[in-house]
DNA sequence: TTGTATGCGTTATCAG
DNA sequence: CTGATAACGCATACAA
């Protein structure tokens, strides 16, 4: 093990006082080329690198992302949207130099608000993957002064960086009417605790008639994320002596898995009795029997914009950004449904 | 925003001096009762906490894990396999009061080592989640004096918590000679890169003769983790005019998936010609269709197991462990093997 | 341009 | 048992 190096022995092997090294590091004040690049060089040979803590207690920057996400309600790191969107964040703020903590309530043994770790940790922003509307700590963290922006809650202040869903919808809609050539639909949609879901069940209501298409069944919104919640769902809907769908459109490709899985089993066809669609395109979305079209979320676009968008909100505190920003999605055809040509 | 608190201002606050805080706080020193809750309960009324930075700086314990989790070859926190694994384990130090952060390898404009990092960041332990044997500077990380424990890599001198593959190869022999009533198989791999799938096939080559089992073909190691080198291995494996194994063992659910996809496709009926058995039993293994066969593993024992292990290590620094954990496997019977009865 | 002194909030070592 | 006081490693205003 090296010893210890602070600025004051990399200032004592190169003759020269503690202060201008740190100046050098931070390229604050005026030092002449020829020591400044000594002093670099030095640094990087014996591989010095200034201690986080001291430099917390000093200055602000920490080159540190506080990372909320909730786990509640089947989400959590194994939710497979998420955990994606995450990692592409994580691997562009990396690249930049930042690094990821999950924000808790309490560190060691004293509890604490997620404002008060932020202040205590003074990590330089905060990304909230996943959070929760009723949570009151929360709402004091977006409201506080420190650059925020989430992938998933859409609150006055807060910076939000989600797809279109309104695109998404019509791109459904379209894709129902003029390739499948189909309008009698249901719609299934995931619980109301996620903006996002009810978003879509919205723009399903609205546009649904000028694309000349039917809701042969009111919106069922499923009790939870998952599968099983997709499975009940369906029980629900194919039960009913009501008209039958031709296509059943899904807020989530997870449910729509518990969707198809009850429709097979129920005896109808997929997609010659009826078709299915599904929204996030999931890893897994590809590999179903049969494969499920969807509207693909660009997991990567949304991380990485998240991720540009949260850095240029710290390094930039003075310019002034849009509260929310949507991205395009697309409609991926699989074999769940079948086009009319 | 309340005035900033510091155990100087507590000090004034209670007419003490700021040592005597500080005592209190950390529980060292002598204190008399008195004193002590009446700072105890003043700390808790005005919500202080003491400033990490300027602690770590003074002192050792930072209550923080260093997560490694390397991204490569389709494995990063996308794979629910490890990102469950580390979501338990996440679950419960924080619920001890530990906050977990991603290592990286810089900080700001300073590039640096694990080893490096976790110096700086003064973390009390390191969590490797997935790790390279290649890997260098995990090498150094893994040799050097900081608590470690891993729940996949297994090398000398590291704490590592991993299910008892031993045992797994065993229950699926064992069901394939006793109620699956078969002894034709074959075995795909992943790749060799993972110790876990070398070991599990070490297994299966020692103990197969054992149960009377016979393997039609020579295993094959599928190229990568997912899906596609399942599918691919597959074709491969069926397209040989050598004989039909009876059985396909796979090494992962992943891999079982496309190897599903793979052997329907090509006329076979699971599992009536052919019956499928995959390792892991991830949340979508039951809605495979059929639904797999598998070899559990017990995702929130391995998480939750190395957590504990690990702030052992940490706190009890005298104490000697095991090297290495095993932990059980169940067999989960599914529909893609057809018991005998 | 370079060096010096002081403070950031704690902990720890002493005296009292 | 309690209260000063010196580090911890760095940044920064200020002096040289």
């Amino acid at each position: 093990m090296t010893k210890k190096r602070t600025i004051y022995t990399i200032a004592k092997e190169l003759n020269l006082a503690p202060g201008t090294i740190s100046k050098v590091i931070n390229g604050t004040g005026h030092v002449s080329e020829a020591t400044r690049e000594r002093v670099l060089r030095h640094i990087k040979t014996v591989g010095y690198v200034p201690t986080t803590s001291a430099r917390m207690l000093k200055s602000k920057r920490t080159y540190s992302i506080g990372v909320v996400f909730t786990e509640e309600s089947d989400v959590g790191l194994e939710h497979s949207f998420f955990s994606s969107i995450l990692q592409h964040f994580k691997t562009y703020v990396e690249k930049k130099g930042y690094e990821l903590s999950f924000i808790v309530k309490q560190i060691g043994q004293h509890e604490l608000s997620y404002y008060q770790w932020c202040m205590n940790k003074r990590v330089d922003g905060v990304y909230i993957v996943v959070g929760n509307y009723d949570d009151e700590g929360l709402t004091e963290l977006i409201n506080a002064d420190i650059p925020c922006i989430s992938n998933d809650m859409v609150v006055p202040g807060l910076h939000t960086v989600i797809s279109d869903n309104e695109q998404g919808i019509k791109l459904t809609l379209a894709y129902i009417k003029d390739e499948l050539k189909k309008s009698k639909i249901a719609y299934i949609s995931g619980p109301k605790t996620s903006k996002a879901f009810v978003e879509r069940v919205e723009h399903v209501n609205h546009y649904a008639k000028d694309y000349g298409i039917e809701l042969v069944h009111e919106t069922i919104f499923a009790e939870s994320f998952g599968y099983t919640s997709g499975y009940n769902a369906t029980s629900e809907l194919l039960d009913q002596s009501h008209e039958k769908p031709e296509v059943i459109v899904v807020s989530s490709d997870d449910l729509a898995l518990g969707v198809m899985k009850r429709t097979i089993e129920l005896g109808y066809k997929v997609p010659e009795d009826i078709q299915i669609i599904g929204y996030d395109d999931i890893a897994f979305a590809k590999h179903f029997t049969p494969p499920l079209t969807t509207i693909a979320q660009d997991r990567e676009l949304l991380g990485e914009t998240a991720a540009k968008l949260l850095i240029s909100l710290i390094e930039h505190p003075e310019r002034s950004f849009d509260e929310i920003t949507k991205l395009p999605v697309k409609l991926v055809r699989r074999q769940s449904t079948k086009e009319i040509i």
